[in-house]
DNA sequence: GATGAATGAGTCTTCATTCAT
DNA sequence: AATGAATGAAGACTCATTCAT
């Protein structure tokens, strides 16, 4: 998610906005966002106090754009991958490798994306939940498609099954960070690609159901 | 949730420790955890401030006393309700359909316990999660019961299956309470339970697979 | 102007009030309204820093309620006085007694009321000068009224005289306080009073003006 | 005031030392002087920040240098057009009439002078008050003189008069500046003269006093 | 038990000033 | 001379908690 994009050269402003980003990052995963102070991400990016108000409007602003940055720069990358692509399950795989992928690769962001940036309904209303709109629109995009290309069980809301698809991965995203386990997070995905396509009972007893 | 399970005659202690409880999810939920003020919940529970530290030791430990409370009555009723059921995917219906259920008849509720209790990677590893596992180990039970019992697909680890389950619920909660639909979260079960147990893929074309 | 017209019991509230208000008096005109900190004024106050937030709204509402305090008592004793008097010139007179005497009594007062309170337009137009029109206001009055009577000079506009004599008189305060002088305050007044009276010219010579 | 009176030409390092003393009078005129931040001049003078720094030493001296220049070159004309003159009231009414030109000529300067300039003793006492004892010096020297000559009523101190009529007009122009009228200041001068020079009480009754 | 007035530690933010370029 | 990015000291205010009544 973050770096590998990036063009050729940075404007000396654009390398230090983001050397205060990635110590925003760091500190608010260490010591949660509230118990965070703003000379900590200063002392961390080596930079003085007033420094930071250069580049960011205040603490919230600071934690608004981390989200915005890594969002924006990762919704960029999952259309261009998805775009190469026809089957609908093979871009559900390949959207849901590359979500494992970001947040497997920087904990500490997975940290603040998971959790930080989730500290009440006004900050999700205001902001989380309105970036994640864009995600859940490529979701649900994938899978009205596959509806009507007749790969996806076409009996069920694409609503629904945009809010589980992503409620599963979301939450597997947060087991992995609070258990703090040594497990390659991205490992999940066959597993869960199985069950979210052919679900939990075996076809010959869908009858039963 | 609260209240109708609890014995006849309840201790003039227990009710004012609940007044305050009640009042702490209301302004809890309106203003959010770290906007509230002690002064709010005491207001609103029309006692004085210093009377809160009587009934908890302090701001943090109300939040603590709300997941505990309403999470134990929870649990226990699950389990007096599941015992009764032999089929697995019945199981599972049914505690899907408590969960929704509780928290469907408890905005306020809903909110304090799907976001001000997830604030921080600190409180979540602290409070929410530890009692969390009582309830993820009861559906992992359900999950390895229907899989010993031939009735859930086997190839699939049930420690996976039960986050798949959750956080697939807990999504459905988080966006019926910010979306401040009017409808009801319940009414979304059937649904659900198909698309969980049946799969996003129609059975003719898992081979695909 | 301070003191004096209580009422017999105050209430521990309002002594407090007083004693903080007093306080900030004291180090306002000792270090000026902008160097003097809430802290010092709290200390002065033998109070803790958030006490004063229990009696005051902020810094501001300090400085506001000083003069709003003072004043309001000076303007109740000032008319209380005039009434008692027919003659527009005594009751000029003693206007302007009572009026040195109430801010040559108490120094930091009249420091306070004369150069912190007069810090900006923006203060001005919003507190200062809507009180002092009261006092402008009683001033006018009795020039007018003397100017019915005929015992004040009628082809003299009284906004302008008001003015007139209002400025003589805070200017005297001003430098008052300024020279730092012994001088009592008041000694001044028999001197403005034939000035403001009779005028700088002597009455054979108007005729050449 | 500003201008006029200066040579032909002007260094080109004065030149910008006026451009942004101009911006220091406007800007602290809208702002006040606390609430005009540097940066607001340095924006409004059309230079950087730091040049400000090279043509005066602080925040501070800008103020102390608006209230010296205005007034060293007020005082220079002042004296230049009472020397011609030879009738002590005709040298008052002269002196008043260009106080009341100069600041009703330049409203921004005018609140400066009249408030900006005056927000502390601290400040009045090391500058505002020191420059004006030259004023105060020349309107002294006028009425001492008025006396020697009998045109003025020598029982009367002339300390005391030159306060009365300083606070008069200085009353005059602030009320005028409050009021934000539409009104020449100029244009009160006779009146005022008048009432100074005649006083509120007409000859034939001085007796009674 | 209940009260609520008092406490005081804690922090975000502003902005005059500096100095490397 | 001019720039303007960076500095960092400083302080008003909040609010969880205590404790004398």
């Amino acid at each position: 998610m973050p770096g590998g994009q990036t063009e050729r050269t940075l404007s000396p402003r654009e390398i230090k906005r983001r050397k205060i980003l990635r110590a925003a990052i760091d500190v608010f995963a260490e010591k949660g966002y509230f118990a965070a102070r703003m000379t900590d991400v200063a002392h961390r990016a080596d930079v003085a106090d007033g420094t930071l108000y250069l580049y960011f409007e205040g603490k919230e602003h600071l934690l608004v754009s981390i989200f915005d940055d890594m969002f924006s720069t990762f919704i960029q990358q999952l259309q261009a991958e998805i775009a190469e692509l026809s089957d609908p399950l093979e871009k559900l795989r390949v959207m849901l490798r590359l979500h494992l992928q970001a947040l497997g690769r920087d904990r500490a962001l997975a940290h603040v994306l998971q959790i930080e940036t989730r500290h009440s309904r006004r900050f999700m209303n205001l902001f989380t939940r309105g970036r994640l709109d864009e995600y859940l629109g490529l979701l649900r995009g994938i899978i009205e498609e596959g509806q009507e290309l007749g790969r996806f069980r076409r009996d069920i809301k694409p609503g629904l099954a945009t809010k589980v698809v992503f409620g599963a991965v979301d939450e597997l995203v947060t087991s992995w960070l609070l258990a703090d386990r040594e497990t390659r997070l991205e490992a999940q995905l066959p597993n869960m690609m199985k069950l979210l396509s052919q679900g939990l009972v075996p076809c010959e007893m869908h009858d039963v159901e």
